[in-house]
Order: C-alpha cells, then structure tokens, then sequence
DNA sequence: AAGAATGTTATGTA
DNA sequence: CTACATAACATTCT
C-alpha cells in the first residue's frame, strides 16, 4: 500500500471492531506510527486506527488474493496488491477527537523525529516503580514491548526490578538510546534481532529463532552464558541475567 | 490438546 | 489520586 494510492479497503467477514462494513474507493494518503498503534489515513478525513495487539498479523498477497477465509478483520486492494488483516486489537474508523485522546494518552516514541525524551524522564526520574514496569508502560515510553524491555535493559545492565527513580539522568540517556536503536533495527530488519553478529558467531541473518535475544526467553545469557532468572513483572514474564544486571 | 505468547483496556481493590 | 491485579479479547503454534 502506498500512500496517494486509491485503495478500496473492507471487511469481508468479521467486521471492523467498531462495526464498519465497507469504505469503497478510498485515496490512502499516509500512513504512521506512534509506538505500536498504526494510523491508515484516507482522504476525506477518514482515520483508520489500528494496533495489532498480541496476535494482529497482516498479510499480503501480490498476485490474485485469494477468497478470504476465517475472520479478516480488514482487506484493503490497491493496484499491486492486497492486503488482510487477521487478529487484531483495534481495527476502527475514528475522529480527531478519538485521535487526539489516543495520542494524549501515549508516552514519547523514540522512533519518532517529534518524541521529547524529556517527558519519559520526568516520569522515569520520579517513580518508585520497576524501571522493568514503566517501560512497558506506553504512557511513559510507546512502542516498547515484552522483548524490547528484556533486552535493552540487559545492554544497560540494568536489573528490570530495580526503581526507576535511582537511574541517573546518564542511565536513562543512555536507555534512551539503546531502545531507539533496538527499535530502529527492528523496524529495518522486520525482526526481533538484538544480540550482534559476533556474540552469535554468524552472520546476522543467519542466527536461528531462539538464539536472537540475550535473555528473553533464554536460559542462560548470551552475553556471559549466566544464568537467566525469569518472573512476572507488570504482568508479562520479564527475564535478567544474575550476572550482568544488576 | 492445554497452554503460552513481540498486547491493550476496563474494572476492581487497596 | 496512584499502584497493582485480574479478566477479557484477539490467533497461532507447540
């Protein structure tokens, strides 16, 4: 999908989450991103908002689509192709009102130019909560998720448990960054990959599933080959290697 | 074949 | 008001 193209975008079975059926011929203008939810604009002021959530998976076909089958959520034509969407969270036509309630309600997003990592401080810098559950928190910082948090925090050395509050102004740049680029590199590579090419002993785009991150779902670190301790932290499992992090 | 998983939101409790 | 827990919901894979 590209923006300026006419798109005729639907939902075949199922139907958007806030009960839309059919949006024909529409001009797709832009579309973004602000931390994990995704913003379809069309012209004539029609926003499509939608977030993956745990099991949201788009599909495209290049060539003929085939009938849809099962519960997709959304299917939008263009000219080179088609696109469905199965699983998502949210998948519905807003305002700007619902737009900008959405948006207030989203801490900055480090891989957008406009994201002020001021306000992530002045939340980080004040909480007595686990640094492990703010970053999670997409009021504190958006787009930050269960592997992202796992893994930037065991590059920092930072223990997941340990107060936000005692992170030094140094600490929490120094994070800043570490996410931006893990983000950044997500987004190019289309995949979760966060050890480097020497700490796996190949070349990147050959490091096996499972053998990617160096303590999310790991059992020992790949960084030091320490143990890896794992619990539940803001209600997802969160996990640290006992030796680099403290 | 139950259970877990790259997540958010609404609601209840302290 | 804040923090935290729980449930509901989506789908695929082991």
């Amino acid at each position: 999908m590209l923006a300026g193209e006419p798109v005729r975008a639907s939902s075949p079975q199922g139907r958007f989450t806030d009960g839309a059926r059919l949006l024909d011929d529409l001009v797709l203008t832009d579309i973004d991103a602000h931390g994990k939810h995704l913003f379809y604009r069309f012209a004539d002021d029609v926003l499509l908002h939608v977030h993956l959530g745990l099991f949201g998976r788009f599909m495209t076909h290049r060539s003929a689509a085939p009938e849809p089958r099962g519960a997709i959520r959304l299917r939008m034509v263009g000219h080179d192709g088609t696109v469905d969407l199965r699983g998502p969270t949210a998948c519905e036509i807003i305002d700007a009102d619902q737009e900008s309630r959405l948006l207030g309600r989203l801490g900055p997003d480090p891989l957008r130019a406009d994201a002020d990592p001021e306000q992530a401080w002045s939340r980080i810098s004040r909480s007595r909560r686990e640094i492990g559950a703010l970053l999670m928190d997409q009021s504190v910082i958006a787009g930050v998720g269960n592997v992202y948090r796992a893994e930037a925090l065991h590059v920092m050395g930072i223990h997941p448990a340990r107060e936000a509050r005692s992170l030094g102004r140094e600490e929490f740049d120094a994070l800043w960054d570490t996410v931006g680029r893990m983000l950044t590199d997500g987004e190019r590579a289309g995949r979760i990959i966060t050890v480097t090419a020497e700490d796996a002993g190949m070349p990147r785009s050959r490091i096996p599933r499972g053998e990617r991150t160096y303590v999310y779902r790991q059992a020992q670190c790949r960084s030091c080959g320490g143990p890896v301790t794992s619990w539940e932290l803001a209600g997802r499992r969160a996990w640290a290697c006992t030796g680099c992090q403290r």
